[in-house]
DNA sequence: AAATTATGCAACCGCCTCCCC
DNA sequence: GGGGGAGGCGGTTGCATAATT
């Protein structure tokens, strides 16, 4: 049986895009938007796979795309989210406009992996690679804006249905809570519970109000989401929570 | 200067999830 | 509720370039 390709491999280019395949794409999105990525090459006139097409203009050419050097700061920022969501290159790329999933997967891969075995931490587990480091904190102290979250540990809901594809967060402790770009986003404007412990005001050097170890804070929102990758929230129904350890 | 090795990144592949019928 | 199509995602590959010998 297998699965039906998703285009015609036979009349389709591959390999590296030309500056004219560029131009046509870029030109046909400018004059009809995105969407429908099946359609599209024809519709443009390219020989290419749509799904080509599409992580073309997502990785590549889409105009609000910041080129360039990761920052320190985009450094420090991408090792919490994946301390927090693990490979969850998409909702990582939520947190840093102008960023690409693809593009902080490259990353990780050839520079960050390389700089966390510098500082003796297990890329994957962000634990100390040796053992001997039990008291350490799980990220670089270089890391600002980190707060302990006080008696809640962290697991992703979502991951309970990979079949244990995903061993790492049921039993990592995230005493942690990172410094959002707005605090208003943390909850789902859908969701009352949570809405009012995200109002009450927090200085940066406190564990921040919201953190209630009684209340499910929504990750996508709070990570991944503000980037318009909301189809996976659906207003928070049993999808990427926290879940305080008590109610499991 | 040439050959070899290492590195970085664009692109592909296949699976998964969502959505519509 | 089930099936199929389309989009999305993460892992991997392969090529181009840089660094080293």
């Amino acid at each position: 049986m297998g699965r039906s390709p998703c285009c015609e491999k036979a009349h389709t280019n591959k390999g590296a895009w030309t500056k004219e395949e560029d131009q046509r794409l870029i030109s046909y999105i400018k004059a009809h938007g995105e969407g429908c990525w099946r359609s599209l090459p024809k519709a443009a006139g390219l020989l290419r796979c749509g799904k080509s097409c599409r992580l073309r203009w997502i990785n590549y050419l889409r105009p609000d795309l910041k080129r360039g050097n990761f920052t320190e700061e985009e450094d420090e920022l991408i090792i919490k989210l994946h301390s927090l969501l693990g490979n969850k290159w998409s909702l990582i790329a939520g947190r840093l406009p102008g960023r690409t999933d693809n593009e902080i997967k490259n990353y990780w891969n050839t520079h960050i992996k390389r700089k966390l075995l510098n500082r003796g931490l297990d890329p994957q587990t962000h634990r100390p690679i040796n053992g001997g480091g039990e008291s350490q904190p799980l990220l670089s102290n270089a890391v600002e804006n980190v707060t302990p979250m006080h008696g809640v540990k962290a697991m992703i809901k979502a991951d309970d249905n990979n079949g244990g594809k995903n061993q790492r967060c049921p039993d990592l402790n995230l005493d942690l809570s990172i410094s959002l770009p707005s605090f208003s986003s943390w909850h789902c404007s859908a969701s009352s519970t949570s809405s009012s412990a995200a109002s009450t005001s927090t200085t940066s050097s406190s564990p921040p109000a919201m953190v209630n170890p009684n209340q499910t804070v929504c990750v996508c929102c709070s990570f991944g989401s503000g980037g318009g990758e909301g189809r996976i929230c659906s207003n928070c129904q049993g999808f990427r929570y926290f879940i305080p350890l008590q109610e499991r």
